[in-house]
DNA sequence: AGTAGGACCTGGTGGC
DNA sequence: TGCCACCAGGTCCTAC
């Protein structure tokens, strides 16, 4: 599942390949994750790739004649730059985004993920972006920035974490992680949360976002960058997909739930 | 208003 | 071996 430090990994690969080419077209064979509609992107053909940007979970492409694609991973979107021309499709391709002299293929197994064009002045509001939190890596979210979302809440800690309009970009894998990291469970409700702990846990998820960075990402299931290769985080998970498996801290079995619809793993000593 | 749960999708897996 | 129920979870939408 791509989350915030694999979509980071994504679009700095898009980067140092896509920026500077010229659009040519879209092919789809699925056109339903395509909003306006594909015919709306002949307006963009010609237009110059000049920025590839993360917001959340969104990669943000834009081009000099002001208009802005923006497209989403979901759960299954994987993203590969090929050279134009002669490669075959990838696996479970739906679109294809022709440029000058490459071209970037969108594969995604269970047709979640979506790819919208707009403009500089509705590009937000199009995707759902406008409705995003603050990006929890940013150097202007502070500790403070991160008590003020949580005020008042009596939901789970983790059904917080996921909620894309209080933080942006944390995903299942990462939300557990965090958790087990600050050592608090991920059922408690926040208002049950003391000022530490909620410190805690602000250090932890950035700790936790930080080193999936730093290891392009997490390949638990089939996560890729956009050259084919394999992220190295899932060898640094503590919790995620260890459900009934030894605490790497404590040896107690790890315990799996489900909390708000996504199955959770955690440690029922550690985490309090 | 705030929250919970279903819909969207399909490949992989485990049970019978 | 074949079939089927179920699981995976990001986001939007609907219902309570």
């Amino acid at each position: 599942m791509p989350e915030l430090p694999e979509v980071e990994t994504i679009v700095g690969d898009l980067r140092t390949v896509l920026l500077g080419q010229k659009f040519l077209r879209i092919i789809s064979s699925f056109e339903q994750a395509i909003s306006p509609s594909v015919s709306h992107f002949e307006r963009l053909g010609g237009a110059l790739l000049i920025t590839v940007k993360r917001r959340g979970k969104y990669i943000i492409f834009g081009f000099d004649g002001g208009q802005v694609l923006v497209l989403h991973l979901r759960m299954t979107g994987r993203l590969r730059i090929m050279q134009s021309g002669l490669e075959p499709a990838i696996p479970f391709e739906r679109t294809r985004l022709d440029f000058a002299v490459n071209s970037l293929r969108f594969g995604d197994i269970r047709k979640f993920g979506k790819i919208y064009l707009g403009d500089l002045g509705n590009y937000e509001l199009l995707s759902g972006i406008s409705k995003l939190g603050p990006e929890p890596l940013s150097e202007g979210f502070s500790v403070q920035n991160f008590v003020s979302c949580l005020k008042g809440n009596s939901r789970p800690i983790k059904a917080v974490l996921l909620d894309q309009s209080m933080i942006a970009g944390v995903g299942n894998i990462y939300a557990d992680e965090a958790c087990f990291r600050a050592a608090i469970n991920p059922w408690r409700p926040v208002k049950s949360l003391n000022n530490d702990e909620i410190r805690c846990l602000y250090d932890a998820l950035r700790f936790v976002l930080s080193e999936g960075i730093n290891n392009r990402g997490t390949s638990f299931s089939d996560f890729e960058d956009a050259f084919g290769r394999k992220g190295k985080n899932q060898k640094f998970l503590r919790v995620y997909g260890r459900a009934n498996k030894d605490c790497l801290q404590c040896l107690v079995p790890l315990v799996k739930t489900k909390l708000a619809g996504r199955g959770t793993v955690h440690c029922p000593n550690c985490q309090v």
